[in-house]
DNA sequence: TGTTAACCGAGACGGTACGTCGCGTCTTTCT
DNA sequence: AGAAAGACGCGACGTACCGTCTCGGTTAACA
């Protein structure tokens, strides 16, 4: 995740677009226009404020045009999404997995932590509970980055770091959880300390074999 | 939790209700009837179907009295809530931390995964996201559940199975959170291998001192 | 009708009250806050304004108090009716029929063009379309009203100065029915010289006979 | 006024809505069920029982657009209203004053004597009492009204019958008013020879010079 | 000088209607 | 022909005031 803004973040590169229909001239503009408002909504009003009403509205697009084109809040929502996983983010590269893991829940943190551009993500998952549509979205965006920073665990066993059956994704997983659990679910506060030992954790369990792909050692890990 | 059902669970004892000024006759009759309609709207519907219209209607309590005494759908779900950390809930005692962790997991496991009881607890979590009042009891259950599982790590320590300095709060929480992260954040499936895995990342990073309150200890653990 | 002010014209005496079992202490009191309180509704919101519950917030007496003793909104209006009738007002004695017709519009004139307290008689006309008890109890008004301006159109008969078969009530009427009519009806501004203008018509209709008794009179003058 | 019913009298035209942006289709079908279902309401409910949810209900529209297009009960009243006063109504022409004035009366005494129909015109009454656009609208109806019958006197001026510089406004005004007086002030009955006698002192007064508009002469008439 | 019937206070409730918001659809008009 | 403009249907919201009920406490008339 870039460090600077949920906004940038969010609001990324638009040619991606390019698999829509008409890349040039109007249509592109809408499409823009409605973006940009809906963001801009989602940041000032969150979730619960975002009305499709509002963003034609601040847009200057017609209702009608939106319903046409996006199908109502969910596809304003899903829009958003999509364009957020479509950014070239990448994990940092410390060279050792711990440094990598502290640098990405950093990212994390500083992300959330954010009084002002703090709002629109949380904004995201409240929106995950009203539409199917944008909890697939977000569900396939996690899946993507997840992916992504499972580079840098795979880097670690290639250096010979850890275990070489384990599970990269798991880690990265096991990394970020609790920051999410705290930030989402018990809304109790998280600083840097809980971010380091969450990454401590994490590489307490690799390190036990507990992300271990191969059944035998997760048993035996377990078996103590 | 309890490992029969969401509605067991929160549907709970009355008596506390005494503590309110009228507790007999129609009041309390009231009370009891918007709870139960209220639960049961949310099993069947989710938040986003959990309108004060319909509980009123199904309750058979008028609107306007369910307005004055609850101001709302988030005073209803917070009454929900408040019922729901007033049970008598404590973790398993097996002997061992593994034993009494897996239990608990497994429990939280069951709670979610059974398709039918198991949507009230996901309405809570949206309920979260469109009142603060909600948030904040959701919060309050969570640091009393979090309180009360606390205890079989404290036996743990008893028994000398880990690091005396560990802090009880954070194992369970690096215990439950990989659950709760992929079933309300990026809702992925959650199965026992999955359960299992949490917590013996879980107890690994015990091991290892990562939950140590004393500083040392954790930045020993993680230098390593 | 007296020339102060509407309030003063219906807050009137209490003594008839007598009537009710218990005259004495807190009943009394309480009659008299929930009357003093009505008019000062009637005249700050008008009949619209006019609630129970502000009454009752305003008087210090109960909501369910009101309702046991006056019945409602229209009870409270028909309370404030009845002590308006019971006041000692008499018609002016100028010693022409011209004179006195002239001063009894004058104070319809006076009553209803003040600005500020001539709220409440129209509150009370208002009154009379929602209640048929506060309508019945208009009436009984106006004709009491009536019985007493007609001594002057007596004395006037005495003084031969108009037809001695003259119907003294239907001369009244003929007074102050265009004031009313533009008041009420066609919400038409009225002053001075309308007023004396209706006492000119009233008065020359008179001297034709168009008021006498006789049906033979009347029959003629329209004859012409 | 037209002599067979109140209905008919407001029922009126409908060309007139041409005026609005969309005289096609829906919309106009629209503001003539609302019309409608507000007229048949009122007559039988009356102004009390006018309720914006019963109109809706009976006419089909749904609520929100009825307060979208009409703004309350305020709006039906005074569409109704605006209607009324778009006929084509004409005072009768016999011939001589006070034919046409006789006649004129006996329109307005059948019109609120009819039993069935006369509901609405005193519904219109009330809803002057709790609407100032309403109000309004009464206002500029009976002007409208004043004016029309004001070409009798005209008439009556031209073959020499009564005074040239007569206000003919003042002479229907006379006319009229102790019928309105009696029925919407005092609610005491009205009858045919009310209504002539309201006419033959009206044309005594108007004989007498009391509604020249020159100020000399009406004084002389009230000198004697 | 008690007693006791009448009256009052307090609070919750059911009920009707209000006026508003936002969603999503459909129709008319305009280009 | 097709989109812009806009009216509409629809469900729910949250509020105001109505009138009722239950309970418990006062008070004033009368024995």
């Amino acid at each position: 995740m870039p460090h600077d803004s949920a906004l940038t973040q969010l609001e990324f590169r638009l040619q991606p677009d390019a698999a829509t229909i008409r890349p040039g001239g109007r249509t592109a503009r809408v499409a823009k226009d409605v973006r940009d408002a809906t963001l801009a909504e989602l940041n000032e009003h969150g979730y619960a404020g975002l009305t499709v009403e509002n963003v034609a509205e601040r847009s200057g697009v017609h209702k009608t045009t939106i319903y046409r084109r996006w199908g109502g809040v969910d596809g304003l929502i899903v829009n958003a999404l999509d364009l957020a996983s479509q950014d070239d983010w990448g994990p940092p590269d410390t060279g050792t997995l711990e440094g990598d893991l502290t640098g990405l829940v950093h990212e994390v943190l500083e992300l959330f932590t954010d009084p002002v551009e703090g709002i629109a993500p949380a904004a995201f998952i409240a929106a995950t509970y009203h539409s199917e549509r944008a909890a697939e979205a977000m569900t396939s965006l996690y899946v993507d980055r997840h992916a992504r920073a499972a580079v840098a665990v795979t880097r670690a066993i290639e250096r010979g770091e850890i275990p070489a059956d384990t599970d990269p994704g798991a880690v990265v997983r096991a990394a970020v959880a609790p920051l999410y659990y705290r930030l989402f679910i018990t809304r109790e506060p998280i600083d840097r300390q809980i971010a380091d030992q969450a990454v401590a954790a994490a590489l307490a369990a690799t390190m036990a074999g507990v992300f271990a792909q191969s059944p035998k050692s997760a048993r035996s890990s377990r078996k103590r």
